[in-house]
RNA sequence: GGAGAGGUGUCAGAGUGGUCGAUUGUGCAGUCCUGGAAAGACUGUCUGCGUCAAAAGCGCAGCGAGGGUUCGAAUCCCUCCCUCUCCGCCA
């Protein structure tokens, strides 16, 4: 949510900020509803006020009878007037809070300028891309392996469902302890969020109201499958004010997660990089909004080093304005190799959401001086998605014969096992 | 799921329908006292919106949420939400 007096003073600003993402924002309107709602919020208040008079000549004692009958009939008409501006008042607060509500965030000045991925830009790479002739999908060598079973999957629940077998299974949890153990060494506080949550939650990290169709909703109950960790995380001071003293907050969070909209792009449709359902370590900060752009190299940092550990060949790539999520004001991704696709795949995504987040979910902090509560800044990203890194290891880490050699970080998560053979037994 | 209790300021906890943004205690900040501290004394200490260049000031709103009664509601009535306790059911 952007802040009505920035858009009120700055206009032309914000508009040509918003201009530089795709869909052509608009703040014309929003001004519009902004201006008439404080007209009506003035003469409403002006009726209180005389309601307020009227009351306290009735305290004041022994009013003439006849004066009291004038005052009540009075009131009465203030009333009449009161309940039209009433409605009117609502009407237009409810346009405003849709219309901020529907505005995306500001993309950061460092943001480069481009209309679609196409446009996003590499920072830094890190790693040698393995030379391996004619590499397998991990999706080939994965259902040899039985590390996944697609259509067991399917049968369970429907597509871009995977059930992880064996090996997949103890890779996937070796994988989420060696990322929360890693990311708790770095002074992340690990929590474990549940991963349903209510409406306000989804509204606080921006998923809603706008992308309503894209999560998993309780038929019964107010109440979502998460999409990402970020949200319930993100929530977790929801209506608090922190001390200035206590930030920076950082918190590292396993969930399951949910997306209704992983199919429709008509991607990735085999394999098991874009599912329904899939597991990720979270990172999540909360910041002064001085130190917001620090720590988002510095959390996007902490995501690299796990892909480091497990000698993952990657690339960091910022997001021009254009593919910039709706929240976030800047946002690297992190990319992968997929040897089998010949190209680097999204693993990470690490934004800093400035205090756009924070003015949605009311997340403040008491500066040190005890000044006035300020809406501090917040920052997320992935480290990492567990499902993507199992197939980015397999592919990356696959011999000519068709077995797997397992990083060397998970050695100590894994039990011994440092090799996947297709012989293995089941 | 059944029965009961309750939701007020950092917390605890008052509050005959008007004098309540709200007693008091506690916490916190400042001043005094002290060699220093503790104790004690005094003062201050909620938030949002509007007005203003800004601050002060002023105005409006807020006692879980939303309605109703009334000239006037934290206080009365209705609906909803949430929390707690006991029972049941379970992991």
């Amino acid at each position: 949510m952007l802040d009505l007096k920035l858009v009120r003073d700055k206009q032309e600003e914000v508009e040509a900020a918003l201009a530089r993402r795709n869909g052509g924002f608009s703040v014309t309107e929003l001004i519009e509803v902004d201006v008439a709602l404080r007209k009506v919020q003035g003469d409403w208040e002006r009726l209180n006020q005389r309601t307020n008079e009227i009351t306290e000549l009735f305290k004041s004692g022994k009013l003439p009878a006849a004066e009291m009958s004038a005052l009540r009939e009075e009131t009465k008409s203030v009333k009449q007037t009161r309940e039209t501006l009433e409605a009117s008042k609502a009407e237009l607060e409810e346009r405003l809070s849709k219309i901020r509500l529907s505005i995306p965030n500001i993309p950061d000045p460092s943001v480069p300028d481009g209309t679609d991925e196409t446009c996003n830009t590499q920072v830094s790479q890190w790693g040698t891309v393995p030379a391996i002739a004619n590499p397998k999908h991990h999706y080939e060598l994965g259902s040899n392996l039985n590390v996944f079973d697609f259509t067991r999957g399917v049968k369970l629940a429907e597509s871009r469902f995977t059930v992880l077998m064996e090996m997949g299974a103890k890779i996937e949890r070796a994988l989420m302890n060696f990322m929360l153990d890693s990311h708790s060494r770095r002074g992340y506080h690990e929590v474990f969020p549940p991963i349903l949550v209510n409406r306000q939650c989804m509204m606080g990290t921006g998923q809603l109201p706008k992308f309503e169709g894209d999560f998993y909703k309780c038929a019964d109950d107010e109440l979502y499958l998460v999409p990402t960790a970020e949200v319930p995380v993100t929530n977790l001071y929801r209506d608090e004010v922190l001390e200035e003293q206590d930030l920076p907050v950082y918190h590292c969070a396993y969930t399951p997660n949910f997306r209704r909209e992983a199919g429709s792009a008509g991607k990735d449709t085999r394999g098991y990089i874009r599912q329904h359902q899939f597991n990720k370590v979270e990172l999540v900060k909360f910041c002064l909004p001085e130190h917001s752009n620090e720590e988002h190299e510095k959390l996007t940092r902490d995501a690299e080093l796990i892909l480091e550990a497990l000698e993952l060949p990657y690339r960091r790539v910022i997001l021009c304005a254009g593919d910039l999520g709706f929240s976030a004001q800047k946002c690297y991704d992190l990319e992968v190799w997929f040897p089998a696709q010949d190209k680097y795949r999204e693993i990470s995504s690490c934004s800093n959401f400035g205090d756009f987040q924070a003015r949605r979910a009311n997340l403040r902090y008491r500066p040190a001086d005890g000044g006035k509560p300020r809406y501090l800044h917040t920052l997320n990203g992935s480290g990492l998605a567990i499902g993507r890194t199992l197939a980015a290891i397999l592919e990356n880490y696959q011999q000519p014969d068709g077995s797997v050699r397992m990083p060397d970080a998970l050695a100590p998560y894994l039990n011994g096992v440092t090799l996947l053979t297709p012989s293995q037994p089941k």
